[in-house]
DNA sequence: TATTTTTTTTAGATTTACCTAAAAATTTAA
DNA sequence: TTAAATTTTTAGGTAAATCTAAAAAAAATA
């Protein structure tokens, strides 16, 4: 069993090697705010348990252990998301930072039942996708809004980016998970997008449309 | 905002404060399964930010600002235990080692959400107040099991011990909260207690009867 | 009251997860 | 392909929560 720091660790190392091969001691300091000296002292540590291979100055990559142990880590994660939510009628903006603190809570029995109450949800709250208890997920095929052309249409099915401001910002602006949208126009001067949501027109930066997940019905 | 640590030893120190007025070093290094080195480390650091008032040599008292933290803590186990049980299907006997962990969970807003899910719920599984949001409960008044006389009756509404086998012991006796017994006697040879419950009569042992709380409805 | 026993505290270490500053390795650029 | 910049590691230290062993205080007993 591992000690909450080290979770922490093997969740973030585990979504950075989602985008590279080779995770770095940078990359980890900053994703948990630390000291590089810091993860070079824990990466040793996760290294000597066999959750990550670590190769001096040659950055780490996952074992299967370690990638077990961080999809466990997710799975609760989002369930408790789902929960907060669902149940306990918590905005898609406010769960994240209860989420981080419940997703150590050490319990086999209380994550399936939770599972269980829940109904089996696929995805989270963001349109994250739930592992199983096998640790089991369809890994959905997302495009970004802000790579999309004039005249694409797609269904917002998530987000990659969880702060509070930015889903404040989007619900604000109503486009929630489920909505369907349009790309009418992009603008030269700064790139912002025009999109169409439910017969109106409205205008988001590019910082915003890097952060929406199309599912595409059909390129234009 | 305290540590998981010091979190349990206030909810320690203010159980013991409800039997005696100055709480012993020793008396909380055994409920804290710790060494009474360890116990004045912490108990001076605890007294240092206000929790505790702590004279060398004389145990400790809980200060108003350390009772209500305590309080908190026990408002927390107790609501996550009716949630385990009224909602997730554990059974009695299992739910005190994950309320144990989940009462560390910090977030006013999720423990006032809960409270309001589970019907804001004046009592826990084992039969124990659950304070309001401003710490406010009924001290109930309970009598020991063993100190009823023969032909007394009442209803079972506590137990002063919630270890797994002593909750599954009851359980598997039918004397879950509730039910009503009355006191048929009590054999000489070893002080064990027969009781009626339900027209039937069984006989439980003097340790048993002790950690039963009973509601009288009248002696004899 | 003097002695023994028990309780509590102090002194000095250990472990975990950090830190800063400096050295070493690697990568990038000239 | 050498020099500069960046990344990573090492060395040495700190704070929290623990420990053991020994000293000090308080309580119980003779
Ligand atoms: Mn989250
Ligand atoms: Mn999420
Ligand atoms: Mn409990
Ligand atoms: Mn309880």
């Amino acid at each position: 069993m591992q000690s909450f720091t080290e979770e922490n660790y093997l969740k973030i190392i585990y979504h950075l090697a989602e985008n590279t091969n080779n995770v770095q001691t940078n990359a980890i300091a900053e994703q948990m705010q630390t000291k590089p000296a810091s993860v070079t002292d824990m990466i040793k540590k996760l290294a000597d348990k066999g959750f990550i291979d670590y190769v001096k100055y040659q950055g780490v990559t996952m074992t299967e252990k370690g990638r077990n142990a961080a999809i466990d880590i997710v799975r609760k994660h989002r369930l408790w998301e789902v929960f907060l939510v669902d149940k306990l009628n918590f905005k898609w903006d406010e769960v994240h930072d209860v989420a981080e603190e419940l997703e150590h809570i050490k319990s086999t029995a209380l994550i399936e039942r939770l599972d269980e109450f829940l109904g089996f949800p696929k995805s989270d709250p963001h349109g994250d996708p739930i592992p199983d208890k096998n640790g089991r997920f369809a890994k959905t095929q997302f495009t970004k809004l802000i790579e999309l052309k004039i005249g694409d249409s797609g269904t917002i099915t998530g987000v990659s980016q969880h702060s509070s401001a930015f889903l404040k910002h989007l619900e604000k602006l109503g486009l929630t998970l489920g909505k369907q949208i349009q790309i009418n126009d992009v603008t030269d001067f700064d790139g912002s997008v025009e999109i169409l949501i439910l017969d109106k027109q409205i205008n988001i930066s590019r910082e915003v449309a890097k952060h929406i997940l199309i599912s595409s019905n059909g390129k234009n």
